[in-house]
DNA sequence: ATATAATGACACCAACGCGTTTCATTATAT
DNA sequence: ATATAATGAAACGCGTTGGTGTCATTATAT
């Protein structure tokens, strides 16, 4: 990406094919993830954005009014990928350790950072955000330990889903740990099912009897 | 704290009194909280932190070096703070539900959001508030458990600081959330040490039985 | 072919905000 | 008493940045 900046030279000017004018608005956004996710909404310049998609600061303007329609646009769009779209025939540890392989990606976890941060000015983003990430996924939890475990069973979902997070998402959040490895997603989403009594097949014993 | 801008007019002038001089640097943290607060670090100005704390920008600068400086210096007096210090005769569920009171407070959630937003650019910060915080409760719900139900139950420490900060914690911080009322906080407490089959030993009477 | 829409490059502006300077003012040190 | 340190008030320098204007350039519409 050191290109960017060493031969920049001249881009094609001109007014753009019918397809380079569908491809704009997407390439600007892409553009815009890593530039958010490393500089912030408000250390980010509109320059950087326009530099990073290698499209004229007037073009971004034209496509998004401004600043702030870029880091919505972005947002919301990006929100519309949390949820989890898995094979539906996996079993629920598979599917836990994937939610949490994806959910403590770096991506993830900044871009959760970024609405955090902007919640106060961009609320309704982190309204989509949540609406689209978490609800989503305790919906899919509680449908596969309902398949799985029963109906009574699946009310643990909410918990469920705290466990998988737990701890470390809190550090990664704060910036105290890397991204998440897919033998650590897969730890941390045993345990959790352990802990609830949700681990192994069929069987509806739960491994700590005191916990009912 | 209207008054703050309504009869501004002139503050006293000159050297202040030795007693002034004490107070003048905490008065200073003090009033910079609610400003980085409700404007984070970026938005916040100078100028506000200076009419907030009723001290000329000159001071700011002289105290604190730059903006910088106060935002660290106050996240780093507050995370001293953040860590519990209640009397060690309560019982477990009263300590539980005294800790998910005061992480839920607007006022702790606020600082999380303030050191998850700038913990690119303050990474100490981040470092320290999980130490004083995270860190101190956790130790301090293994001691009490060990205390009621043995070494063995207290390994369960850190999954059950994970459940009773919960998804609320997560919601609050993306602003979805009021700040928790002392009745949610002894319901949630009561609900996590539940599920870790940790609840009524020392004459912990459930006031709600079918919460479980 | 001609008009027009959309872009790149680049200059430009106005606002903002950090940090400094200046000067009057008041307490402290000696 | 006198010098000095610390402050308030206010102005200001200066870099940064969001957003626009201008013009050349190129594809599209008709």
């Amino acid at each position: 990406m050191g290109d960017r900046d060493t031969f920049e030279a001249t881009r094609k000017r001109g007014r753009p094919t019918a397809e380079e004018r569908v491809e704009r608005r997407s390439q600007i956004l892409d553009a815009a993830l890593p530039v958010f996710l490393e500089r912030g909404f408000g250390q980010a310049t509109v320059d950087e954005l326009a530099a990073a998609a290698r499209v004229s600061k007037r073009t971004i303007y034209s496509y998004f009014g401004d600043k702030a329609g870029v880091f919505t646009e972005m947002v919301r769009s990006l929100a519309t990928t949390v949820s989890d779209r898995g094979p539906h025939e996996e079993t629920l540890e598979a599917l836990a350790a994937r939610m949490v392989y994806r959910l403590d990606s770096a991506e993830l976890i900044g871009l959760h950072r970024l609405v955090i941060a902007e919640s106060t000015r961009f609320p309704e983003l982190a309204v989509s955000l949540h609406d689209n990430g978490e609800v989503q996924h305790i919906a899919r939890l509680a449908e596969h330990i309902r398949r799985e475990r029963g109906a009574q069973a699946a009310e643990r979902a909410p918990e469920l889903f705290t466990l998988l997070v737990g701890e470390s998402h809190r550090k990664r959040l704060l910036g105290l740990m890397p991204a998440v490895t897919r033998e650590g997603a897969r730890e941390q989403a045993a345990a959790a099912l352990a802990i609830l009594g949700l681990r192994g097949i069929a069987a509806a014993e739960p491994h700590d009897p005191a916990s009912l």
